[in-house]
This record gives structure tokens, sequence and C-alpha cells, in this order.
RNA sequence: GCCCGAGUAGCUCAGUUGGCCAGAGCAGCUGUCUUGUAAACAGCAGGUCGUCGGUUCGAGUCCGACCUCGGGCUCCA
């Protein structure tokens, strides 16, 4: 019999006889490569380590060490938990499990609409560790797609991927659209249809863990059941398990909700109703702070202020398309004026809390004739709006029902766009480096096919306005397909905090139909009225939502310049407190917030509350420092530095104070 | 909105199968202590146990509805 001949990435070639397997050729190369081995890519394509290689094949063995080894063992171990809930809950039956960022989930339907409680994931643990104790071979076989309806009698979801998959769609990667279907065996009882490949054999996995437990809609749709679904982390070794549990523990100490109780900045009273926050003095001086910067750059930049109300005659609504098409992200309408005697409910006036801040804004550009001299005209306003979120997805300061936009609205002409569309892009990103945030992607979000206005020739010209300037600032660039607003396309910026996790920002968006829903012209040097377009921008996005991302990504610790309180003066006995309130306010009159903690508690326990409190700068003032006009310094995260010249500290702090550190 | 869980003092939590006057630490207040870099000591005060209704001789504890919060789905700045 002929022996075969495979290439290797190194392009190294070797030979093996006739129907060797991935395994036999990491065998033949090493035993640490046999044993580190993951699955084979072969062509560029995933096998299993069982599956023959053909001659001519270019084969790449993908070991542990390899990050792409990851997404195959968080596969397999998503099977052995399927395995271990059908072997505890007999009668329970499964849908889809797939690999995710950094783990995995499966979805499943336990008997009698169980549920998973928090002691089920425990047992569920416990049993995948006998699974991966006990060795069990991924065994794959392939059937016609009647037998395998067959073998999944009593598994209506799989079925259900099976029919997707045979009427062409896609069926969430579970199953090919070639007629063939295939499962892989584990032991005589326990088969799950899946593409593949998988690890040779469940005694490699356990690098995992179990994390939630939660409902999830069986493909994502409201319109289908809802499906038991467990969350779990898995990672190709231990190491990276590790410390992926380690940054979460720390973004749990990072969270803003639990900073905001801490640190006195905000809290959501009960009384007040969900998504309603209030900001206590502190959070007030940081906020202040950040949207009094934004307000000196925006007026740098040509922006011009505005101030509209918070609600508005529902007729406004109306011509601008928002009861069309945003009626349900906003609150419920109020009857005012009814005339007395009056029991029609459609009687009086109908008004609405504002959701969006355009419209107002387009009032005011159409409140007298434009030139095109005029243009662009950027209009920019901290507009408090009100939406109506559903209960369920309230969240902390990220997701609330009443929030402030740094919202701006552009009139341009056609011909202005593509320019102002760079020039706001670049702006927006400068301005959110200087608040600490220096690592983006942009994501293009384009027409969401049901439920948009305008034409596609339209919607087409500005989501290439859009594209144009996004690749020119040398930014990663995402597609969301479909996930524009319904008057037009955007492009969102993506920002990483310090501990990598991504929020979306400020959004960018073009938009061709307010301007004609509300007819606003501008008289063009012809002599001739042409339409304006309009770019939508926010660059906080919310100053809430923003706030909270300052808040983890500082864990707030902020800066010099965002700090409520950047320096507390502590006298060492009560002789030095005058001492103390001179240094206090010598700082004060140099315009910074100090405040001073007199020695009614011992010193250690005034720089412990000091150091939880998070301030930038502790100074400690005793005998040696009223001596010789000095403090002692504790900086945040620094040494203690003794008799610095008052003079120099105030140096140091302004210093960075004005470098934004 | 849907699935699950939770709501006891400002915060973090105890409170056994329904049964004496609902507890602790931190924070707060009052004294004493007068401190050189991450917890001095003592005392005081603080709760209609989320709200409303029900079961019961008796409810923080059991049941229902609502409100709020947490985790997930969907949605989103």
């Amino acid at each position: 019999m002929a022996d075969i001949t495979v290439s290797l990435p190194d392009g190294s070639e070797r030979t093996l006889p006739q129907g060797a397997t991935g395994a036999d050729l990491a065998a033949s190369i090493g035993k640490r490569l046999a044993r580190d081995a993951v699955v084979v890519e072969v062509d560029g394509a995933p096998r299993d380590l069982s599956a023959p290689l053909h001659d001519g094949d270019r084969v790449r063995i993908i070991t542990v060490q390899d990050p792409a080894s990851a997404e195959h063992l968080r596969h397999s171990t998503a099977h052995v938990l399927a395995q271990a809930v059908l072997e505890l809950w007999p009668g329970a039956t499964f849908a889809g499990g797939p690999p995710i960022e950094h783990g995995f989930y499966y979805d499943f339907e336990l008997p009698d609409g169980g549920t998973f409680t928090e002691d089920d994931l425990e047992r569920i643990d416990a049993k995948m560790r006998e699974i991966i104790a006990a060795d069990q071979p991924f065994e794959r076989f392939e059937l016609p797609l009647d037998d395998a309806r067959e073998l999944m009698a009593d598994h209506p979801y799989k079925r259900a991927f099976m029919d997707l998959a045979a009427s062409g769609d896609d069926a969430d990667g579970e199953v090919s659209g070639d007629g063939v279907i295939s499962f892989y065996r584990n032991t005589p009882t326990f088969v799950d249809m899946c593409l593949g490949p998988h690890v040779a054999s469940t005694g490699g996995l356990g690098n995992f863990r179990l994390t939630r437990h939660g409902g999830a809609y069986f493909r994502g749709s409201e319109r289908n059941p809802m499906l038991q679904r467990i969350y779990a982390v898995a990672f190709p070794t231990a190491a990276e398990l590790e410390e992926h549990l380690r940054v979460q523990a720390e973004a749990e100490l990072r969270d803003h909700r639990r900073l905001g109780v801490e640190l006195d900045l905000f809290s959501f009273p009960e009384e007040i109703g969900s998504g309603l926050a209030v900001f206590h003095p502190r959070g007030g001086i940081v906020r202040r702070l950040m949207e009094d910067y934004s307000r000196r750059r925006h007026e740098e930049a040509g922006y011009e202020f505005v101030y509209s109300p918070h609600i508005t005659k529902a007729d406004l609504f109306e011509t601008s398309g928002h009861l069309q098409w945003f009626a349900d992200g906003m609150f419920p309408p109020m009857q005012v004026d009814v005339p007395d005697g009056a029991d029609d409910g459609a009687a009086g006036t109908t008004y609405y809390l504002k959701p969006m801040n355009c419209p107002f804004h387009i009032l005011i550009f159409r409140s007298r004739m434009r030139s095109y001299r005029d243009l662009p005209l950027r209009l920019f306003e901290f507009g408090t709006v009100y939406r109506y979120e559903k209960s369920g997805v309230v969240h902390g300061l990220t997701r609330v029902r009443g929030m402030t936009q740094d919202d701006a609205h552009i009139f341009t002409t056609e011909e202005q766009m593509p320019d102002e569309l760079a020039g706001t892009l670049t702006f927006v990103l400068d301005l959110l480096r200087d608040y600490g945030l220096d690592d983006f992607h942009l994501e293009l979000s384009t027409r969401p096919p049901e439920k948009a206005v305008g034409t596609e020739a339209e919607w087409e010209r500005a989501t290439e306005a859009l594209r144009g300037a996004a690749e020119g600032m040398g930014l990663a660039l995402v597609l969301d397909e479909g996930g524009g607003a319904f008057y037009g396309p955007k492009i969102s910026v993506q920002a990483r905090d310090a501990i990598g996790r991504t929020w979306q920002m400020s959004t960018i968006q073009v938009d061709f139909q307010l301007p004609q829903r509300f007819d606003l012209t501008y008289v063009g040097p012809d002599g001739e009225r042409h339409r304006p377009i309009m770019i939508h921008r926010a660059l906080f996005g919310s100053v809430e939502r923003f706030f909270g991302v300052l808040v983890e990504h500082y864990a707030g610790a902020f800066p010099a310049w965002l700090a409520p309180e950047q320096v507390r003066v502590l006298p060492v006995a009560d002789t030095h407190l005058d001492y103390a309130l001179e240094v206090a306010a010598q700082l004060r009159g140099g315009g910074f917030r100090v405040d001073v903690a007199p020695a009614d508690e011992t010193l250690g326990n005034r720089i412990r509350r000091a150091k939880g409190d998070k301030l930038p700068y502790v100074l400690v003032v005793g005998d040696d420092d009223v001596a010789h006009r000095t403090v002692g310094v504790n900086p945040r995260g620094g040494e203690v530095e003794r008799d610095v010249p008052l003079g120099s500290f105030a140096e140091r702090l302004h210093g960075d104070v004005e470098s934004k550190r």
C-alpha cells in the first residue's frame, strides 16, 4: 500500500502510511506534541485528530499552547456539560452549545419546565469532572438526514436545527446543509449532533468553571420558547483560567454600582423610579468637571450651545417619525389642557417626554432662513432625554431611563459632509483620549432591514460617507450589519478600558431623513434653496454611562483633574491644626479641592479613611512641617515623602491637573 | 417584556422546622485619648424586617400581587 506525504506549516514534509491520522502524525514527530495536540487543521479546516489524512494535505497540528485550541477545547467541554445535564435530568433535552469568548454555553429544556439553581451548578460540575476522569473518547459518525432525525427523536431542538439547515438556513452553525448529519458518541447512551471537530477524549479537558445560568430564547428570538442556559468559562491551561478569574474578581471590585455607594457618588433612590439616578455632591463634582471640559472643547471646535425643554406636543414626534419608529422606547403620553367636563380621553393635547433631542435642534435651525454661509451649523446641548427601557434591561448608570446626552446636530451641505465627518471623528477621539481612554475600534452600523425610513440609495450614500471617514482614522473597523437607527447609518466608537473590556461610547450618524421630514432648506450661492444634511453625534453617548465607564476604568481612583477631593490635610495632633488649615487655605487659593481631617482620631485611621476614599494625595503635617513650612506627601500608589516644601507640592499637583494624570 | 434569584439599621450580613423584648461589624453621634503615615477606648442612638393583602391563636419566617435590585435572553446611549 502506498504511503502518503503531508506538509507542515514550516514547509517540511512527512511521509506516513496510508490511513494515518493527525494523531499518528503528531506521534511521529514527538511525544510531547502528541500529548499536547488538540485538533488538526487540514488545508485550513479543523479536523479530529482521529481523521485519516490524505496525500498532499497541508496539516497544522493545534496544541494547547496555540490560542486556536481554545475554541475546540471549549466546544468539547460544552459537550461534557450536555452529557452531565442529560444524565442528571432524565427527560431533559438540549439545543445548541457553542464556544464563545472566554468559554461556552449550552441551552437545555428540563422536564416539566424545570430550571437550574445555584446548587445544580455544583452537581453538574461534579458530574462533568467524573466524565472527564473517565477519559471518554469522542467518536465521530455520520448519518443521512432521515436516520439522524430518528436518532434525535427525543430531541426536538436538534431536529429543528436539522430542518433549518435542510431549508438553507445557517442553523446557527450547528449542522451542515449537505444532508449528512455528523454526530459524536461519548458513551453508548450519550450522543450529540455536532459538526466537530472534538478533542480525542474527555481526559484532556478540565480547565473550566460553570459561572451562571439563566433563561435564553431558542435561537435568540422572543417568539421562540425560553430555554435554560448554563454559561462557563474555559481555557486551554489552568494558568489562563486562573488569570481570567482574577480579572473577573478585579472587575467586580471596580463595579461602578458598588463604587458609587462606597465613594458617595450617586444613587438610585427607589422612591424616584427604576433607572433614574441622583448624583451626590462628590459625584456632582466629577460630572461637572467632565461637562465643563467638554463644553470648553466644543466651544473651541465651533459648536454653539442651545437648550430645549424635556417635553413636547406629540405633533413634533409625528413629524420626526419617532412615534412611528421609536414609540416602544418612549414613555407613555400624557393628556394636558383637557377642557373642563371632558371625559373623552382624546380631548386636550397630547405631550410626550422627549427620547431624543434632534427635533428641537431642527426647529432651531428652521427658526429663520439659513444661508450656505451659516453652514456647517453645529448645535450642542447637554440634553436630558427619557426612554422607556424594558424592565429587565435597566442596569446601573450604563442603562437608565433618564439620561443626559452630550448631543450635537451638525447641519451641512452635502459637499461639506465628508470633511465634517472626518473632523468630527478626529475631534471625538481626541477628546476621549483626554478622559483617559486611548484604545479604540470603530463599528459601522448599516440599514436595519425592517425598520428604516428613506430610500436604499440615500442609505448607501450616507453609509459610504461614514465608511470613508472611519477608514481615514487608521483604526480597526467592524461591520454591524443592520444595526443603524431608523433614520440613518452610524459609526460608533468602542473604547477598551483599563482591564480590557470594551464599551460603546460615541456615535456619529448621517441623516438625510429628518431634513426632508421637516423640510429644511438653506439658500446656496446660486440663490436657490437646497436641502441640508444632518449629522447626529454624541461623544459621551450619555453622561451617565460615560461617568459609569470612567468610574470602572479608574476603579474609582479619579485622576487629579477629576477627583472630587484632590488633597486631604491631616494634622498629626491638634497643635498642628492651624497650620493644616493654613495649608488647605493656600491650596484652595490655588484652585484645588482640599479638606482637612482634624486629629479626633489616630493618624493611622485617618490615613486609612483617606486611602479608602481614593484621594490622589494625603498630606500629613506635624512639628517639623510647622517649623519649616513643609508637608509630608502621601501620594496614591506611591511612597511617602517627608519635608516637601508646600510650594513644590502645589506645583506638582498643578502639573498633574494640567496633564490630566 | 420573558426565565431565575434576592429584598432585615446608611453599608455588609446573622436571624434555626412560624413562638421569649430582631442581633453583629463598619459608618453616625457623645465623651476620653493628642497621635509622623492603612483600624485608640468607652458609651449612645439607629429597624412599621421593600409595599399591600392573605393564611394562622401567633408571620422577618408560609401564600399572592405589586415595587426595587441582581444574573441571563431580547433590546440599547
